[in-house]
DNA sequence: AAATCACGTTCGTTATTACCGAATAAACCG
DNA sequence: CGGTTTATTCGGTAATAACGAACGTGATTT
């Protein structure tokens, strides 16, 4: 379906083009197709609020229908809409920002942020897929798995650095699964971004396969190494109960098949 | 573009779908179409993840993209992203839900949302119109215009009612108007949904020109006369905050056109 | 357990539709 | 005010998406 597939391309690019906007030559030069197409491409999706228009100089962003579907989205998955309360306790408690992922392919996906109250912003993109070996969500999932299944993941996505603390080695991975079995939780000590930490741990349902993550994100400065296991514990605790919320409505899980996943865009 | 704008429809119809979700045949007969011409459009959408397909008797609902992109119009738009503490902070003030919205046409459009502690859910869409009538934030916006101004929309709109407590007369809406521009916040008691409440005030340009409004959304019946007009007191306040914070980058403006923006899906 | 039924999936043909490129109009900049 | 860039319109053409029938497949019923 080639129309739409140009269309909802657009999309991306209009995702990619950020605050700068997009413009019609700059459309069609991303699809490789003449401005009249582009030029109808747009008209559709705008007139469907898929894209935003803004004057003068036409230039488009992405529009009012995707937040509303967005918005849908959570409120239709089973494990957003029962994990929000929890989040909200959790960064309560721990005044960190808290998030909940499923895992789709061993990788998290994250569905469901709560901010903390600190001025400081993290970059926690939702709906995509995030390295398994460089987050705490990740590697809380990566614990639950055995060893061949870790290193087939691995082998897949690559373990590919994003700080100088990213683990990119194998063996040193499986150790550090290790002491997070050991431990209860995940620890990601600046292994994602400069700066800042994560501390995550599994949920399951009853079976006790791992279903995702939660996880709280923080300043690396501001976390003495005791408040790093106070929080550790909190965290563990946190995804339990939402283990055991879960269980009654085992019904509807999340998705084996998450579909098409993106990595994040405009990460830094 | 007619496979395009079927495609964009197919979406609106996961959404309307819910959790029951679509199947190829509905999907078909929404659109009018062959059954293959369908199943082509819900391949490429999911190819893309704007929806996602659970087995087995495949139902499409509304994918991960549409989350990723949501969150991202979210993160683009400057007016949700400078209110978001202040929301969240009258959250944590009052205790309830808090919202910001911006103005098309006279109508208010909700960008963010802070949920307030209390287990009872609000359904509270972002991306649609609310009526102007019905609601806090509507009513806050229309109280800064004049009364022609009123009269216009009004009669655009149509004052439909949504409860038995909506203001289905225009007289009786100028007179309230007159009312919310003494008190300096509008209050809408029961009006748009029964046995909630909601309290709002508008936010301005430099030039005194309203943008939006901020509200605040609570259960009526934990709500005594006192305790609104103290909520309404801080709710100004908090508006008069962001008119100011807003000041400073008065560059990028909520658009004046927010492109094609339904109706909320899914009101009961 | 066999057969029916309903629904999803595939395929080939046709004409509709979306693509292109040139021409026009509008906006932007010096 | 004129040059330049950028958006928008239009008509011909060929590729593409629509259709309908045929095939699988999974669930349900007797």
């Amino acid at each position: 379906m080639q129309s739409v597939d140009r269309a909802l391309r657009l999309v991306d690019r209009a995702a990619e083009a950020g605050p700068e906007g997009l413009t019609l030559n700059g459309a069609a030069e991303a699809l490789g197709v003449a401005k009249s197409t582009a030029f109808n491409l747009l008209k559709t999706l705008l007139a469907h609020g898929f894209l935003r228009e803004e004057r003068p100089g036409p230039r488009y962003f992405l529009g009012m229908s995707l937040m509303r579907f967005g918005d849908l989205v959570a409120q239709q998955l089973p494990v957003a809409e029962i994990s929000r309360p929890l989040l909200r306790e959790l960064t309560a408690v721990t005044s960190l920002t808290s998030r909940v992922a499923v895992v789709d392919d061993g990788c998290p996906v994250f569905l469901e942020r709560v901010d903390g109250p600190g001025t400081v912003r993290f970059h926690a993109p939702l709906g995509c897929r995030e390295a398994p070996h460089a987050s705490a969500a990740g590697k809380a999932i990566l614990a639950t798995y055995d060893e061949d299944r870790v290193r087939t993941i691995c082998k897949a996505e690559g373990l590919v650095p994003h700080t100088r603390l990213t683990i990119t080695d194998v063996e040193a991975l499986l150790a550090d699964l290790e002491e997070t079995r050991a431990r209860g939780f995940a620890i990601d000590d600046e292994e994602d971004a400069e700066g800042v930490f994560c501390i995550g741990a599994a949920f399951t349902d009853h079976q006790n396969r791992c279903l995702g993550a939660v996880s709280v994100t923080g300043i690396r400065a501001e976390a003495s190494a005791s408040r790093v296991l106070h929080i550790g514990q909190t965290v563990r605790e946190y995804a339990d109960r939402l283990t055991q919320e879960l269980g009654g409505r085992i019904a509807q899980l999340p998705p084996p098949s998450l579909g098409a996943l993106p990595r994040p865009v405009g990460r830094r």
